[in-house]
DNA sequence: GTCTGTTCTCAGGAAGTTCTAAAGTGGGCT
DNA sequence: AGCCCACTTTAGAACTTCCTGAGAACAGAC
């Protein structure tokens, strides 16, 4: 595909500011020892503004987790010296208060999964997609109360459309949709970036997992499925934006 | 592309003036080993008034960062010893904070391109228009905050005309109009050098790819398309000087 | 195992864009 | 006035981008 204009930019007002744009900076701590998956977690990261600290192993997660003091951690449960839940026990056991994500390969045991995620952590299976990763984050930084400003949202509206992240639906005008996860995924980083105009790459970058090996031409794909579902009921409200990329807005103002 | 004397310049205030006109100059590392495409994009920043370096290796791009600590750079993912991604993950490493504007080839392999939206960094492919690189740059320092000054803005005004970088609109009193990519880039260049008269040879060098092999009559007939669009409103805006250019300009105040 | 929903590829066609070429218009010089 | 030349406009051919339907591949539920 041709070039594409990355105009993303997070909305005016987001989760790491408090109402009298005082920034409440929130720290999480990437612990993952396959080093182009943490770069790629720690770039995503620190662009939509959180302070990102890495390790490479559990030894070295608890050694700077003492310092650092993250909020949060994302924590491959495949470390090559403790297991990631090893980790998280020590890390309570010491008296830290943080959430936990984890990361884990598709083929982990479910039961190896269950249990955990009881207390409030969670867990994203590998590959995943950037959107999906950032998204379970900051639920799980809700959840666990570290910030409470109101800007913390669990429900992204635009115009008559209304995505709920805690409870995965969504309406137009009030009627339910049924999205498939990547219809979903899709949708939300539509709203996210509202009104602005986002390339077929950069949906491709954050929507999509990073394995992904396939072409631009999949978005194309995905938006005529949105587009079915979302669209039907009038105004339309996903437009294109010929050799550029997609913008969701309102009918123009004249 | 076609000779021309390049005698653009920025408008009085721009981007990098602070509001007390103290001026804030840009660094920029342009990184690419074919010596005339380097020159080119150096010659058109440092008209455009950032302070421009070049590196024709990945090593030496390292070496050149480290000490002019530059504030965005400009990278050929095609280099003759590490590529650029490698470049930029070393910078990164070294806790360099800076966006990168990757170059490719058109037919780099999606999955070399995938994930370069991410950090805020965005890429351009070759063969490009200056104006495309520059647009693309400014946009990038706009994301990854380098300049915060109130003259960064992603609205470009003149008189009643109103372009808009994040959304890609245009308006003329108000009213939406619709213009294709090309016609687009033309207008941001005739905006962004309002009551300047540029002659068709800098629109050609600026808003065409360097590599068009076509004449200049062309750029009539896309101000011909424009006048259809934007200047069907009274009054005219896009004036021509015969023998010299056109001019973006208000009639007359006499 | 089958069934169902989802993901992804591909290909044809529709729509929009770019560019050339040629005919039309008008300024201003002699 | 008459002419030249610069510019304007239009038409249309070649091309690019986008949309969508059909179906293969895969996954998860039962």
């Amino acid at each position: 595909m041709s070039t594409s204009v990355l105009t993303q930019k997070e909305p005016t007002m987001n989760s790491q500011m408090t109402k009298d744009n005082e920034v409440k900076i929130q720290r999480v701590l990437v612990v993952d020892d396959e080093k182009s998956i943490s770069e790629l977690i720690t770039t995503s990261l620190r662009f939509v503004g959180f302070e990102v600290r890495t390790a490479a192993s559990g030894a070295e997660a608890l050694r700077v987790a003492e310092e650092f003091k993250p909020h949060a951690l994302i924590l491959d449960v495949m470390l090559p010296d403790l297991d990631g839940f090893e980790v998280c026990r020590q890390l309570r056991a010491d008296g830290q208060d943080v959430g936990v994500l984890f990361l884990t390969a598709k083929d982990t045991t479910e039961d190896k999964i269950k249990g955990l995620t009881l207390g409030g952590d969670d867990y994203v299976t590998k590959p995943f997609s950037l959107e999906e990763l950032v998204a379970r984050l900051r639920a799980l930084l809700r959840r666990t109360g570290v910030v409470e400003s109101a800007a913390n949202e669990e429900i992204i509206r635009f115009a008559d459309l209304e995505l709920n992240e805690a409870t995965h639906e969504v309406r137009r005008a009030g009627n339910l949709i049924d999205l498939s996860p990547t219809e979903f995924i899709l949708l939300r980083y539509l709203m996210i970036n509202a009104d602005r105009v986002v390339s077929k790459s950069q949906i491709l970058d954050h929507v999509w997992q990073y394995d992904f090996r396939g072409d631009a031409g999949i978005v194309e794909t995905y938006i005529s499925y949105l587009r079915k579902k979302i669209d039907i009921t009038e105004p339309p409200l996903i437009h294109t934006v010929r050799g550029v990329g997609y913008r969701l807005r309102l009918p123009a103002k004249n």
